[in-house]
DNA sequence: AATTTTTGATAGTATTACTATTATATTTGC
DNA sequence: GCAAATATAATAGTAATACTATCAAAAATT
């Protein structure tokens, strides 16, 4: 498994840029340093002229790459979802019991991403930080309809898609598989940024925590 | 009950604007205006110049209301959740089973806000559109601490509160009426917003349908 | 070595998000 | 009804952002 992991590929939507920033060490640094200034600052402080002068570089080499830090924030999203699916499917291959299949998967979200294993050696951490508090910005956003069409989402809705497949098998007479799954996707983002940002809002301070919590729902809802 | 609801006030934290925007025909129709620009637009798109424009008035009137459109969009989303936590407290006030009390505030949650009740005249559609699409960017955002600690969110916050109190009346052992709540508030403005540009992420596509999920998954958490 | 491609350096534009100033209404107190 | 206070309008201006354009230099490819 290491070794399939260590050479991990996720294919992103070749429209998100304009130049494939895997073909170049400037394309994986403007993606590995925007991680790291993405993560720090938050992307409303983030621009091309701070991330070109963080990787020594110009503003119009990084255009040639994205047209513009929205299209690189859903690239980052799409390599965390693509990482995330990765996992999911590995961790949960070879089960056949389809509640601990599940909750396996359940378990995977919650974990962090293994971007050591891809061209952007940079800290899973980070990678889901920015998730947790910018991924709702990437797609609650002005065009989201055309970006949809154009196929931006597709991993992260496959990743819904498999999860709902997975509650679907657990309780075939259950009727809202697709809606608790995106519950489940979106809330292994956003009770991280509640724990984080609005403590009393959330009883769940860490990922075993979060862990138990959806599993108690997940359990009792399709089990009952 | 429609005396009190015709006269609803919220009381909105007043460092939110310079100028309280009820004082003036002009101050609501900043925020009526706004609400049917951003709802139209989305708050990308909204800006002071175009607002005045609609008002027929001028950027530098409206700044003397406004610090910028950040905190007009934390006025907006105040009004919102004030609305409905008046709704809910009326809805559940002479109810005295926790758990079709709880259901009843679930209910309300789906439900559009009384908005012609208060100084503002706009559809309370228009209001729950803008909060499904843009409430997650209000809180997302680089200053969410200090706003916070400013209590920018403190009737979110409170209903959040109330609704875990209600969860936790339900079924006094259960670990994570915080976090149930919270989850739910916000699936009853995300699960809009999936079905409007996500449709296959979810299985609800009416305001019924989504009570019923959360009525189910609440039901099953809390009596199994 | 020649050619193509990539990157760097520099300059420039339109828009946004404000701030400042002064003039003109409008309201309020007496 | 008038003076004083306050609110609003009109206009101008600034700093930052999000790009676009052009050309030269460097690197890679043939």
């Amino acid at each position: 498994m290491h070794n399939l992991l260590s050479n991990l590929r996720v294919d992103i939507n070749s429209n998100l840029y304009l130049k494939d920033p895997e073909s170049s060490s400037l394309g994986i640094n403007i993606v590995k340093s925007s991680i790291d200034l993405i993560d720090l600052h938050g992307i409303e402080e983030f621009n091309f002229k701070k991330l070109a002068k963080e990787i020594g570089s110009t503003e119009s080499s990084i255009y040639r790459y994205f047209e513009n830090k929205h299209r690189l924030l859903l690239y980052i999203s799409s390599l965390y979802w693509g990482i995330m699916e990765f996992q999911v499917v590995v961790q949960t291959s070879n089960m056949f019991d389809d509640m601990e299949k599940l909750l396996k998967a359940l378990e995977t979200l919650f974990s962090t991403p293994q971007t050591k294993c891809t061209s952007f050696q940079v800290e899973g951490q980070k990678l889901r930080h920015i998730l947790n508090s910018e991924f709702v910005k990437a797609y609650h956003h002005k065009l989201v309809d055309e970006e949809n069409e154009a196929g931006y989402f597709s991993i992260y809705k496959r990743l819904s898609s498999r999860l709902s497949g997975m509650i679907a098998a657990v309780n075939t007479n259950y009727r809202y598989s697709n809606s608790l799954s995106s519950l489940i996707i979106e809330g292994s983002l956003n009770q991280f940024f509640l724990s984080e940002h609005f403590h009393n809002l959330t009883d769940c301070h860490s990922k075993d925590n979060l862990y138990l919590f959806y599993k108690d729902l997940l359990t009792k809802t399709l089990t009952s």
